[in-house]
DNA sequence: GAGTGGTCTAGACCACACG
DNA sequence: GTGTGGTCTAGACCACTCT
């Protein structure tokens, strides 16, 4: 079983009523105490339903007045928190895939040695993937992560695959915080023919490094995006 | 009178301890029912703080175990919560300063009426700066301001003054939350003159509208910046 | 087993907008 | 005035870690 408390179900509701269009953007959806009613719970969990819609920047909060979706015009990264490019996506109401180029044991290069803080001579899998929003390749990812953590995911095929949820369910790796660092770079010859854009256009280049509970790194990830796929923060002072 | 709210002031000592050292990075702050007990309050309340403290990455929670300092991050943590250019880069001890290149009063273009939530054929003031680090030019900024908002800062030179602290402090303006939208771009012509680039260049491109506590939209900014000032983020899952 | 955070109930009063 | 979200109480039981 994946995520059973109700706050997760209503989350999921609300979210699929406005992938599906039925709360349309800009539109009120319902307010919190017919919620609670409809759902027969309190009114403090449909809050706490609310409230991870609106880290994930889907709706919000107006006092006196109720909760309002957002206008989404685009697909977009959420930054608040760490989440994989799968449910990125679907949360959105996008239908992701993806291609597998690589997946390959080799010996980790040094920059990754010192991301994921591994010895000299360590073996790392080299996942290189592109990732399509309805058929059009919106990134490339390069995944770096120790051998010994996922021994045998070298073996898989990782096409249409979350590997996030596969680290977590078939690896029991809790991925816990990442730092990302985000800059814009010229498409290289390879970047360009796999995203099907220009040689030397912009892109937006991110490297991250994740770690699990006990701050261990568990991936080093490499990414270019076209510029179609920007990234989406809320800020709070 | 400022918030009020009690989870405000148990946030604001909690941040306040961490800022200090009392609490450590990587140590475990008080547990939710002593900090309950502590300000009298229920354990709902404490979690409502903790929950704000989690959005801005100073802590995270680890089930059975208690809420830890999260290691701050040395060289930078531009986006996780709103601050301006001055504070960000003063924090991370450089020497910002910046060029007003122009500071107009104008009808608001379309999309800038749109953001700001004006209604047609209502003023803006339009203010362009170049940001630099250290004497090198590293962002183009073109903010947007409602013009009844600060009305006189139209008369103003804005040369090396944080537009922040002036809506704070003389504007009587405190802003709140920002959503941000970060993209990368080809660089423009005036763009590649200002920050000294060739044109065609990649450019990290930000849009953010700001709001302040009554969620109004106070400014709209547009920056281009160069790939030499990246953004850093700290993730939770 | 003791202590921690995760979830939830069944109410309450307040501030705010005008659906 | 009515309905909305904002805040808060005083409990409860559960899942998890081992401080």
């Amino acid at each position: 079983m994946a995520k059973s408390a109700l706050y997760h179900r209503i989350q999921g509701d609300i979210s699929a009523s406005i992938a599906s269009g039925e709360y349309a953007p800009g539109e009120r959806i319902p307010s919190e105490s017919a919620l609670a009613d409809r759902y027969g719970v309190t009114r403090m969990t449909v809050r706490q339903a609310i409230s991870g819609l609106i880290t994930k920047g889907l709706v919000t909060r107006k006092q006196g007045s109720g909760t309002y979706v957002l206008r989404t015009r685009q697909p977009a990264r959420a930054l608040n928190q760490l989440t994989g490019f799968t449910e990125d996506m679907t949360e959105q109401g996008y239908r992701p895939t993806s291609r597998q180029l690589s997946n390959t044991e080799e010996e980790a290069p040094e920059h990754v040695q010192e991301w994921l803080e591994l010895n000299n001579g360590a073996h790392v899998i080299r996942l290189e993937r592109v990732r399509f929003l309805d058929e059009t390749p919106t990134a490339l990812h390069l995944v770096w992560l120790p051998l010994w953590l996922a021994p045998d995911l070298v073996r898989r095929s990782m096409d249409n695959v979350s590997l996030y949820q596969t680290l977590e369910d078939e690896f029991g790796i809790r991925l816990s915080t990442a730092s990302q660092r985000i800059s814009a770079v010229r498409a290289s010859a390879h970047e360009a023919e796999v995203l099907k854009v220009e040689v030397g256009s912009p892109l937006l280049y991110t490297e991250k490094i994740t770690r699990d509970e006990n701050n261990q790194p568990v991936e080093f990830v490499q990414s270019w995006a076209t510029p179609e796929l920007p990234i989406w923060v809320e800020l709070q002072r």
